[in-house]
Order: structure tokens, then C-alpha cells, then sequence
RNA sequence: GGUCGCGUAGCUCAGCUGGAUAGAGCAUCUGCCUUCUAAGCAGACGGUCAUAGGUUCGAAUCCUAUCGCGAUCACCA
């Protein structure tokens, strides 16, 4: 039985054979570094019921209680209200022992439950940027730890491919190209149409400082621009399916495409399914009349529709505009009905989507709920923060965004550089290839974003480069790079010895490994990747450390060996496991 | 203005449902490559946990107020 709950239990009987106390919950945790003990009882919650002058007595009568009872208990010592008990070494090593054929240590078996998780859903006339790249790789990693923890996982992603702001690119496009097509210029189809999009603003807004120069209101030119007019224009053409628009339509669009299955592959992110808002836009109306007819939603006078939610403390919504056509909560209503009809066995569905549509999440789940879905229960919005520059936001149109190419491909450059600037490479006069390199700074990169709790906020200064040492990517993956070099020498397994008196270096990572299974658990609660990064930190930390004072293959004597031998062999295959669920690859040398 | 989130070392971040003396990395400084890869290890320096109250045996953690930063409150998406 793992040692916790084994206490826990224990002293409850404990407790209420001697004490006839009922306690629900006995504070139980790690002993703190710097004093004696493995594992802590907190005696304080006892004082309502034992005396304050009687608790160290108290105390002891436990503490030897637990000893007596559990053979893995070996000795305890109390310090104020703390009673610290020591685990036996052979708990440890038994525990090594029983997991070390276990592939799948600290995962959670397969069920059925099935689970759609949302990210990316880019806008089709930006290139993905460095907010995007947190998005992704924070649903992709999502997606992943749903896996160990049992589900099965649909990745999808909705594409903004429709609306007045595609149609801005369109009309620059033809005004302006001459024809040309990204292959002509030989530019990344996402950045080429990206590029006509600012053009089109550019424009825009010298055709509007002439308007207001005229005297003309600064809303009002701002709608009568001729190359707004054009684009408007062109969004009624696409809207009533005008052949030669849609062709130009799709055109753009699947260069974006193109340029964007670039940055996923480069990214290593994937979908099992992608939406498309010009499929998917019309969908909900059916939805709202459903609503209408149940009494949810009610009608005004100009015959706009409404829900009210004021007694949930949010405001009145609108889901149809008054001339019958939809606006975004109703698109987002039909396309999660559309979801889980599309999965039959899908129990819910996570959407990663910045912290700025907190309030429109909180509203959908709500109207879904009201609409009777009993799926509507499982449905989460993994909220995240921004990542911001020094100077503030990222904003497309002025330019000030860190696009996602680029910054990835700055990255391997800055690693290949580092590379060959250290002194072992430089002493052999060895090199990498050029896919270890995109491991490291691909590692560097995904460490560096998924280290951060989602909801907070990330600060990126794009003139300091990515750390490649201390708390970063790259640390992880050199100590699994070293760990392989050992274990390709090894070629028999020793068992393991139960009685071996383990130092305080070995035992300190065997801690580690053992609290794997309750991280990946509480990663999928609080739907957090950095609670695995920073799991992963520690053990590696704790693992260099024990690796830099203690020699491995030729040690003191066979039991020694074969035991370090193990937890080697475990400690790589926790990184493995733990880089899997963050998407980061491992490099074969470094 | 209403609502939501954030505020921990010079910088970037940990700190689980309240628990012992607040922890890392970067930066600065000291040591360690003739046995498994020094992208590492060992150490030093660095804090009024935004501020003020409250709850209790105990608060960075929970509650209230204030200040600061951000987001949001569209017949935009």
C-alpha cells in the first residue's frame, strides 16, 4: 500500500481505539528538508481535543503506536506540534522494485470517456504568433495529460476562415498584387496574405485622414473608405456565394493553410479534426429557436433574442441580432452541439482560449446548461494569460508582434551557436545535426512557456534569448542525454537488494519517483502542464545531484550498483514520460 | 463605474486543499572537469510575500478594504 494512505490508516484506528476521536482528515505530508523524518503528522488540529501540556505525550504514544503497527515505519521524533516519522529504507526499495518493469508507471489505465479539447483556432489572415504558440502548446499538452489520466482525446481546432476581416485581405489582394501568389514570391503563404491584410489597414487609414481632413466624423469615414466599402462589398458577394469570390476566397485561404500546417509540424502539434467558421457559422439558429419555445429565451420587440442571466450575476446576453443573423455565442452554441454529436461517447469538452473570453466562456456554459445538455456539466475553459512584451501587448497591425517562425528559428540558431561554443564540441571538433538542435530549442522554448502557471500572465523580452541553463528545457534534456550514455553500458540487470542502506542522494530521488502518479493527477485537476515542468525540475535537480556525488556503473559494490543502476533507469523514464506530456522531444546527444 | 484575474529576491518564476527558519533559475561572486557528457555540481549574496485590518494554536496561502497592473462589460470575433 502506498505509505500515506498506509498511515493515514493506521492512525485513524490509532486514534480512535485510544482517543475515541472520529477525524476525517489527518494532516499527513512531506517531512520538510532540514529536519529528521520522512513523513509529518501535524498534531496541531489535535489541541481542541488533547491539552496543550499533554500533546508531546500525545505525540509519543503515536508516534510508537505507528512504529509497532506498520513494519515500514521505523522510528519517528516529535518537534513542537510536528511528529516526523522515518520510513524504512526497504519501502523504497520495494516500491523501485515493483515498478521497474512498469512502462506505464504513474498513468491511469484507459476508459472510455471521451473528451474534445479545442486550441489553436487560429484567424486566417495572421501568422501564429508567440500568444498562439502558448495556446497550442498548452492544449496539446492538455490533450496529452487527459491521456495519462485515462481519457481518449479529440484534438480539434476552429478555423476563422469567413467574415468582414478576411474579405479585408481579399480586396488588398486584388488591388494591389498584381497576381502575385506566395510561390512567386517565394514567401510562407500564412506571412503573404498576412502582409495584404496590414496593407489593407495601412490603406485604410490614409483614405480615413482624408475623410476626417474634409470634415468628416471620425466613425463615419471610418465606415466610408472606398477600400472598406470594397471589402464590405465583398463580404455580400462571399456571403451570397459569387463564384469569382469564393474561388479568390479559397485561393488565400489554402495558402494559409499551407503556411500554417508549416508551424504545426514545426511545432509538433496536430488535430484529429479542424472546423471551419464558414461551415460552421450558420449553425445555433436552430439551437436559439429550441431555446424560444422551452421559455429560455425570449424575443424583443425589434425581435432580436435575448437570455437573462441575471440571477447567475451576469448580464443579459444577445444571440441574435435583429435582423435574424447570428453573432459569435450563437455560432459557439452550434458548434458545440455540433461537437458532441459529431463524438457520440464525448462526456465533455475543454477549450483553450485566453483569460480575455472569460466572461463569454462563463456565459456559453451557462446558456448550454439552461438548455438542458447534460454534457454542459464537463465543459472547461482553460483560461490563460497573455504573453506580453516589454513594451505592452502584442498587436499584429503595428507590428509588434514575436511571430512563431521566426522566433523558432532564432532559437535553433542561438542553440547551434551555443553549441559549438562549448568546450567539449569544441575540443573534438564534433557537431550535432541539425534535428538535435531543433530538439533543444524547441525544448528550450516549450519549457520556457509551460513552466508558467496557464493563468498567469508571461513576460517576453524578445532581447534576451531563451535560457539554455538552470531552470530550463535544455537541463532536462541534458540530464537525460547523460543518463542514456550510462545505461548504454550497462548489459545485466542486477536485482535489487532490500535490505541496502540508502544515502540520503539516492533516497531524496526515490521520494521523487514515487510522487510521480499524484502529479500527473493533480496536472489533469487543475488542468495545468507547469505542475509536471516543475515536478520534472525537481527530480532532474535531484537527480544531477545524486549523479554528481555518487559514481553509478563503478560503485562501492554490486548492491550499490544495481540499485543507482534502477533509479537511473526510472529517472530517464519519468523524463520521457513527463517530456511526452509537454510535448518536448529528447535529443540522442548534446 | 460593474465583474474577473494578477501583485513573492534586481529580473523570470515555484510555493498543493492554511503548518516548521519563504524556495528555484538568471544576474553578481567562490570553488570543482586524470573514473559514467561541466548545457552539470557545491557554496555565497539577495525578501516588510503590494498595503492595512480580520479569522486562529498558526496566514504568502482564507475573508474585508485600499493601492497598482491587466482583461472584460458591443446587434465585433
Amino acid at each position: 500500500m502506498e505509505i500515506k494512505s498506509e498511515i493515514s490508516s493506521l492512525a485513524s484506528r490509532f486514534l480512535a481505539l485510544n482517543y475515541s476521536l472520529e477525524v476525517d482528515q489527518i494532516e499527513i505530508q512531506n517531512t520538510k528538508k532540514d529536519f529528521k523524518g520522512d513523513i509529518t503528522i501535524v498534531l496541531f488540529p489535535f489541541y481542541k481535543e488533547i491539552k496543550k501540556d499533554l500533546i508531546s505525550e500525545f505525540g509519543k504514544s503515536f508516534g510508537e503506536n505507528l512504529v509497532k503497527s506498520s513494519d515500514n515505519i521505523s522510528g519517528f521524533n516529535i518537534q513542537g506540534g510536528f511528529l516526523n516519522l522515518d520510513v524504512e529504507d526497504s519501502y523504497y526499495l520495494k516500491f523501485i522494485d515493483s515498478i521497474k518493469n512498469n512502462k506505464n508507471f504513474g498513468k491511469v489505465e484507459q476508459s472510455d470517456e471521451t473528451y474534445i479539447v479545442e486550441f489553436s483556432s487560429p484567424n486566417t489572415n495572421k501568422p501564429l504568433h508567440l500568444g498562439h504558440i502558448r495556446n497550442n502548446l498548452l492544449g496539446y499538452s492538455i490533450a496529452k495529460i487527459l491521456e495519462a489520466n485515462g481519457k481518449r482525446v479529440k484534438k480539434v481546432q476552429i478555423i476563422n476562415d469567413r467574415g468582414i476581416h478576411i474579405c479585408k485581405s481579399i480586396i488588398s489582394w486584388k488591388l494591389y498584387a498584381n497576381g502575385a501568389t506566395p510561390e512567386s514570391e517565394n514567401i510562407k503563404g500564412d506571412k503573404f496574405v498576412g502582409e495584404y491584410y496590414i496593407m489593407f489597414d495601412k490603406v485604410h487609414k490614409e483614405q480615413m485622414k482624408i475623410l476626417i481632413d474634409s470634415g468628416m466624423d471620425k466613425d463615419l469615414a471610418s465606415e466610408n473608405t472606398s477600400i472598406m466599402k470594397a471589402a464590405k462589398e465583398e463580404l455580400s458577394k462571399w456571403e451570397s456565394n459569387v463564384k469569382e469570390t469564393r474561388e479568390v476566397w479559397k485561393m488565400m485561404n489554402d495558402w494559409v493553410y499551407k503556411g500554417f500546417e508549416k508551424t504545426y509540424n514545426l511545432l509538433g502539434v496536430s488535430f484529429d479534426k479542424n472546423y471551419y467558421e464558414s461551415e460552421t457559422y450558420l449553425l445555433g439558429k436552430n439551437i436559439i429557436e429550441e431555446g424560444l419555445q422551452k421559455n429560455i429565451l425570449y424575443k424583443r420587440q425589434d425581435s432580436s433574442v435575448w437570455i437573462n442571466l441575471d440571477n447567475e450575476g451576469l448580464d443579459e446576453k444577445l444571440l441574435l441580432r435583429s435582423d435574424g443573423t447570428s453573432v459569435y455565442m450563437t455560432q459557439d452554441l452550434g458548434t458545440a452541439v455540433q461537437r458532441i454529436s459529431d463524438n457520440s461517447d464525448a462526456r465533455g469538452m475543454i477549450y483553450t482560449v485566453g483569460n480575455e473570453q472569460d466572461y463569454h466562456f462563463k456565459v456559453l456554459f451557462k446558456i448550454l446548461k439552461r438548455l438542458g445538455y447534460q454534457w454542459a456539466d464537463n465543459l472547461f475553459h482553460l483560461s490563460y494569460g497573455m504573453v506580453d512584451l516589454p513594451s505592452g501587448k502584442m498587436k499584429s497591425r503595428e507590428g509588434t508582434v514575436v511571430d512563431a517562425d521566426d522566433l523558432i528559428y532564432n532559437l535553433i540558431d542561438s542553440v547551434k551557436l551555443t553549441t559549438e561554443s562549448l568546450e567539449k564540441f569544441q575540443s573534438t571538433n564534433d557537431e550535432l545535426d541539425h534535428d538535435e538542435y531543433k530538439k533543444i530549442a524547441l525544448g528550450a522554448l516549450k519549457y520556457y512557456i509551460l513552466k508558467v502557471d496557464p493563468k498567469k500572465n508571461i513576460l517576453f523580452n524578445p532581447d534576451e534569448s531563451i535560457d539554455l541553463t538552470g531552470n530550463t528545457g535544455p537541463f532536462i534534456q541534458y540530464a537525460y542525454v547523460r543518463i542514456q550514455s550510462i545505461l548504454k553500458k550497462v548489459n545485466k540487470v542486477v536485482s535489487i537488494d532490500h535490505d541496502y542502506k540508502l544515502s540520503s542522494k539516492e533516497k531524496d530521488v526515490l521520494i521523487l519517483i514515487h510522487e510521480y502518479p499524484s502529479i500527473l493527477i493533480n496536472s489533469y485537476k487543475d488542468l495545468s502542464p507547469a505542475i509536471i515542468a516543475n515536478y520534472l525540475y525537481e527530480l532532474v535537480k535531484s537527480f544531477n545531484s545524486f549523479y554528481q556525488n555518487h559514481h553509478i556503473l563503478n560503485s562501492e559494490s554490486k548492491e550499490s550498483s544495481s540499485i543507482r543502476i534502477s533509479i537511473s533507469i526510472k529517472t530517464s523514464s519519468i523524463i520521457e514520460s513527463a517530456c511526452d506530456l509537454l510535448g518536448i522531444d529528447l535529443p540522442k546527444k548534446m
